[in-house]
DNA sequence: TTACCATGCAACTTGTTGGTTGCACAATGG
DNA sequence: CCATTGTGCAACCAACAAGTTGCATGGTAA
């Protein structure tokens, strides 16, 4: 029973997760993406507000978070404004949730396996 | 009803989970996370097999994800073994839980707002 | 039209990261 | 004891990331 169903990350999807892990890797990145929380959507402008970092650092750091999926923008006049993107948020939980399933596999089969060399 | 009840996570928290999602954001690292859901506890050595790393710079990756508090050594002899540490993946996965939800809320606003103009 | 404002694009600096090689050391097995 | 093996430590390098400044551009509003 349960013999292992789930099947191992491809090596497209590792590195997948691994720009999008990467993505949410940054401080100011994270401020953003909290910030997309409190008023949606919002310019760039806003963004940079009580920000440390220029204008065009921003730009930048949404530019990352739009590339890993985590953010996207509609086009609004002179404006570009931003919107946090679940699908993103949900791709990084069943990655998570992966690792965590294999772990707890692999801790049960040492479990059993210490169990089996006591009993001989 | 449901006036807010999340707080914004603090300057410190914020730093944490950049770290972790940072250890996290690498391709070795997420396949030497993987490779310990295979089999538990794994050596240094063990753990370089067809990885296309040497070993030092497995070492190093193995420290960054200490650090982030996703895996954790036990000495035993000469070696070191190592094992996936839950609790780092939970953290991780609560960060997002409460992004997710704070998005929620602000698109909820969004539309409330819509609608009441529209009223109007 | 003209002035303004949000943004894009490019060049450049600086610090960090991922990787290597070389050597030293301590536990293990003959 | 001696050879082997798993590791640690340090120096070094190349590539990349984060940030800046300066200038160009294209909507917006007077």
């Amino acid at each position: 029973m349960s013999t292992q169903t789930l099947k191992r990350p491809s090596k497209a999807a590792v590195r997948r997760n691994a720009t999008m892990f990467a993505a949410l890797g940054d401080e100011i990145r994270l401020q953003l993406l909290i910030k997309l929380g409190t008023s949606v959507p919002q310019s760039i402008k806003q963004l940079t507000l009580d920000l440390p970092v220029t204008r065009q650092a921003v730009t930048k750091h949404l530019h990352v978070l739009e590339n890993a999926k985590l953010v996207r923008q509609e086009t609004h006049g002179r404006e570009r404004r931003f919107i946090g993107c679940q699908a993103g948020l949900d791709d990084a939980q069943t990655a998570l949730n992966v690792i965590a399933q294999q772990w707890d596999d692999a801790l049960t089969r040492l479990k059993q396996l210490v169990e089996s060399t006591q009993r001989e």
